[in-house]
DNA sequence: GAGGCGTGGGG
DNA sequence: TCCCCAAGCCT
């Protein structure tokens, strides 16, 4: 790997000793954290893991909050409708995290009594918990040592040590790098002190190195060049896509289906579109022959495409599923649909 | 290992 | 407006 002169910024320990102690006074109070002489609730722990799987904490709060009143234990949730859990994750998005939390709960609830395992291997192979998961877990619920690497953590530590190899590329260098500062102690503590850090004062741009507890041991700091760090390597451009959603009345309610269960909003209730291709497809894949209105386009940005909805309405009747269009909020449209929703009730059929 | 997979907020 | 980014996982 390609560092600084600097391999080590502080001696062996201080790293985490001067994290640990700025934690100590500036930890977040967040909703799934445990107080300073409180033990972590597991079950909590995973659920806001899954959450905050490349999601903010603000968008997470409220989702968060709905799913421990609804389902205050793991056991709880294992025996949820599936259809329930879906609709209650709805907006906020990657829809396989949803379909994983429930295979997870239910192996959690049949197969290890009710209790997650506490050892890292085991929590690995949970659907769902990947290499951070799985190591997040161990440290925050268990108290286990574990090497716990996010994007926070990939910033602080890659800033650190001035790592200069692209990622993700360099991620077992990274890796290695994180472990040699990992303490034997308070590991949840660190983890969450490292993610803490990069939320607030390592953040991507405009980092606040001035009142950095490790500013002394960077060696990006110390030469000025903090934001030049982490590398990464170059991003492909999003192709466009365009579509036609159909918003389709009878008697008062509007025509749903349910996504297939794999794939883009896979298992997510929807409006019925015909295919997305970067020719606009008219009214090809209309659920029935009827007096399609336009209702305007919505537009939407996926992981890796965007997308121009427009959106017809029209009265008429097909297979599917009839949902009463004064309670659509309660559908679990995903966002796209819930804008081509609004878009389609701002015409008349 | 590279690509599929959502959404909302901030600069 | 546009671009970047976020407590990644799965195939």
């Amino acid at each position: 790997m390609t560092l600084s002169k600097a391999e080590t910024p502080f001696p062996q320990g201080q790293v985490s000793a001067a994290l640990l102690a700025w934690y100590d006074r500036n930890a977040r109070r967040l909703p799934w954290r445990a107080g300073p002489d409180e033990a972590a609730d597991p079950y909590r722990v995973w659920l806001s893991e899954i959450m905050l799987q490349q999601t903010t904490v603000a968008a997470v709060k409220p989702y968060f909050a709905a799913f421990t009143t609804r389902w205050p234990t793991v056991e709880a949730l294992a025996a949820a409708e599936e259809s329930a859990v879906m609709a209650a994750w709805a907006g906020l998005g990657y829809y396989a995290r949803a379909r994983n939390l429930i295979a997870c709960a239910r192996v959690v609830a049949a197969d290890h009594g009710g209790h997650f395992p506490d050892e890292e291997a085991a929590l690995r192979a949970l659907p769902g918990l990947g290499r951070y998961t799985a190591a997040a877990v161990a440290a925050i619920a268990f108290g286990r040592r574990a090497v716990v690497v996010d994007a926070n953590v990939e910033r602080v530590v890659a800033r650190l040590f001035a790592l200069s190899d692209p990622l993700p590329g360099a991620r077992d260098s990274l890796y290695a790098l994180a472990d040699s500062i990992t303490p034997d102690m308070r590991a949840g503590d660190f983890a969450q002190a490292m993610m803490d850090l990069g939320a607030t004062i390592c953040t991507p741009r405009n980092p606040a190195c001035a009142i950095c507890p490790l500013r002394d041991g960077c060696a990006a700091a110390r030469t000025g060049t903090t934001e030049a760090f982490p590398v990464k390597a170059a991003k492909k451009a999003k192709p466009v896509r365009r579509g036609t959603a159909f918003w389709l009345e009878r008697d008062g309610t509007v025509l749903l289906v349910r996504r297939p269960a794999k794939g883009l909003l896979g298992g997510m209730m929807a409006l019925p579109t015909g295919e997305w291709t970067a020719a606009d497809p008219g009214l090809a894949g209309a659920p029935t022959e009827a007096q399609w209105r336009p209702a305007g386009t919505v537009s939407h940005i996926f992981t890796h495409f965007a997308l121009e909805l427009a959106v017809v309405v029209a009265r008429g009747d097909a297979e599917g599923i009839w949902w009463p269009i004064e309670r659509i909020e309660q559908a679990g449209l995903p966002t796209i649909f819930a804008k081509a929703a609004a878009s389609a009730q701002s015409v008349d059929p």
